[in-house]
DNA sequence: GTCTATAACTCGATAGAC
DNA sequence: GTCTATCGAGTTATAGAC
């Protein structure tokens, strides 16, 4: 079962991988994924036959492993706080171990929303209605400060995704290290959740 | 001074403007740009000499317009909360005004950020450094609860900022349609700066 | 499975008629 | 100013030798 086999395959979506996220798909030549790849242009057609397939190999197979997670925390039936923590966790750490993910999705998202939703999904989007009804409730239970659904979910998302868009304007523009954003991301983990629950507590 | 002779250039622009910030640069035809903007190829020529000269024009006028209201903001007297206000209140107008820019800087952040960077601010870059002075003397004088300042910063810049890029998703993935998702963004001028205020007071 | 060579195609750009 | 037609560079994809 040991597999020096597995190479050539690994190889090819580890580089187009790389590539691919830091270029986009259009910005990308199979030329250049062959090069980091170490191998010839015609190995890639060999094992996925086109530029699209190798695409979509990369990263809805990525995103899929994601998918039912995300539908998992969103759907929980936990305290609200807890939940918070959780969904803040879930998504940070997603984007901490695949920095390439946001941007793809942000981009694929504005250029072909349905198309993209339906492959991520699969006609089973997490259920987001559910949650607003557990956030109203506690709003009307005066368990938390009066707040719409949609604004205090947009604040989740948003502080646990955007981040990882703009690494580079942090560590080019400000004078945030790697190492040190490295370290802010991890933060991120504690720091998002406590942040939005001390907004929205009583 | 009435024009109908301002048409076809204004028309190339703003189809430019719309092509190019969803699919990207390197996504983009100028072959669609002539379709959606109902005119030939050839003209984009006559007009622009070329595509980089059509995407340059596109965003960096528009990008310049804004880092001198981006820097101001940033660099203001004000005391903090108010100063989060203003800043809140300058991003999600921004965005509003033109839905495509977030989309674009993200992408090209990430494509060239160095290059990216230099065009839009040239070498004059938003003082976040004294904006980060600013949040440890708040904190130390006790006025806010303790935050290091690149969360705060970033907390202030996502919340404004993703929900924008994330709209296709909202609209789509859940059943915010696109007035509400206008409505909502209106509302975020004030629940943003106020959600953030809510969180860092004592 | 991996390579070289080349075919087929896309797209930005130009020439030239009107 | 606007169009049609076409060139040429660069890229995806395939044929075929090893």
């Amino acid at each position: 079962m040991v597999n020096e086999e597995q190479t050539t395959e690994q190889l090819i979506l580890s580089a187009a991988k790389k590539i691919f996220s830091t270029q986009g798909k259009d910005g990308s030549s199979m030329q250049e994924i062959a090069d980091e790849a170490g191998i010839n242009k015609a190995l890639l057609h060999y094992y996925f036959r086109s530029k699209d397939l190798l695409f979509e190999k990369v990263f809805f197979d990525e995103l899929q492993k994601f998918s039912p997670i995300l539908k998992t925390a969103i759907a929980s039936e936990a305290p609200l706080f807890e939940k918070i923590e959780k969904l803040c966790e879930t998504y940070i750490r997603m984007a901490i171990d695949n920095p390439y993910l946001p941007v793809f999705v942000i981009s694929e998202i504005n250029k072909q929303p349905v198309v993209f939703i339906h492959r991520m999904f699969q006609n089973d989007l997490p259920d987001f209605y559910k949650f607003s009804m557990q956030i109203n409730r506690e709003v009307e239970l005066g368990n938390i400060k009066p707040i719409l659904p949609p604004h205090l979910i947009m604040n989740i998302l948003s502080m646990c995704v955007f981040p990882f868009l703009m690494k580079p304007m942090f560590v080019h523009g400000m004078k945030i290290d790697k190492d040190l954003y490295d370290e802010l991301m991890q933060q991120r983990i504690k720091e998002v959740p406590a942040f939005i629950i001390q907004s929205i507590k009583k």
